[in-house]
DNA sequence: CTCCTTGCAAAATATTTGCAAGTAG
DNA sequence: CTACTTGCAAATATTTTGCAAGGAG
């Protein structure tokens, strides 16, 4: 239907460059944003479409990782190591699982509507301890919780 | 920190009726656009507005399931059964998996800044069979996609 | 009657894009 | 030089919210 790309991107920019590093420094798969303020400080003219626009081609190009997680604001991860995560359900921090539990075999899976199954996502649910220590009762938050947001 | 709950919002309007009404009758995971245009057929006047605070509060009350998972649009459920489910990774339509696979257990499971692990979550990605009717080569789609839209 | 709920519009949040100017190769 | 990239601003897309009017119990 549609081609397979676009344009070449290859240039090595300044930005590009600084964006990758910062990212590689960081083992907690900042948002979009996070990452411009953090990126902000080296290059300060820099704009957050710019920084959209590296991290799809970083993505892309198999560079880093958009981690397909819930919630709202897309994550990313310079680590291309497979691993799995935890996703802090009051704040939606992300943290590494460093032990991985197997992965469900897809082989023999067959689903009404879908001509193929490509993968298995396995991802955790938790509570951090930076929110934990602000809820009278952390066990609690799993009944009472709205995605993203812990009242 | 904050407190447990709001307001009451328990008053059966014509509105919410409607809505886990067409949600019910639906096993398409709907966006809240994609059950906004649904139910407007039935009560012309409802505004988008109104279905977000509806399914916010069927979710937060257990009556449907906010779908957490992949993607940038939330996607809700009526079917309160634990399940699993497959995500198109062109389309980011989702279908539910009918057999599902073993929950990896999270009891011994211990992450660095982490107080609790609550939930694991299993999710798969595919290819629907109508976005497979578009492209040339589907297996291709794995390698060369951007999430929620492929080339 | 009370106050939860709605419709409407505006705001908030997240991401993408058009375009002229800048720059890597 | 060429054309990929950037900064800037405007446009999209999704979701939330303030407020006066409406309606369920």
């Amino acid at each position: 239907m549609s081609e397979l790309h676009h344009q070449p991107q290859t240039r090595m920019t300044q930005q590009r460059a600084v964006i990758l590093e910062e990212l590689r420094k960081l083992k907690t798969h900042p948002t979009a944003d996070e990452l411009y303020q953090i990126v902000r400080q080296r290059l300060p003219r820099i704009s957050l479409g710019t920084v959209y626009r590296n991290l799809l081609f970083l993505t892309e190009s198999g560079q880093i990782s958009k981690l397909e997680i819930a919630g709202n604001t897309n994550r990313f991860d310079a680590n291309m190591e497979p691993h799995q995560h935890v996703r802090c359900i009051c704040c939606g921090s992300i943290a590494d699982i460093h032990t991985p539990v197997r992965e469900p075999a897809i082989d023999k899976l067959r689903v009404q509507g879908f001509a193929r199954i490509l993968r298995s996502r396995v991802e955790f649910e938790g509570v951090c301890e930076q929110c934990a220590s602000h809820l009278a009762n952390p066990d609690a938050a799993v009944v009472y919780y709205h995605p993203d947001k812990v009242v």
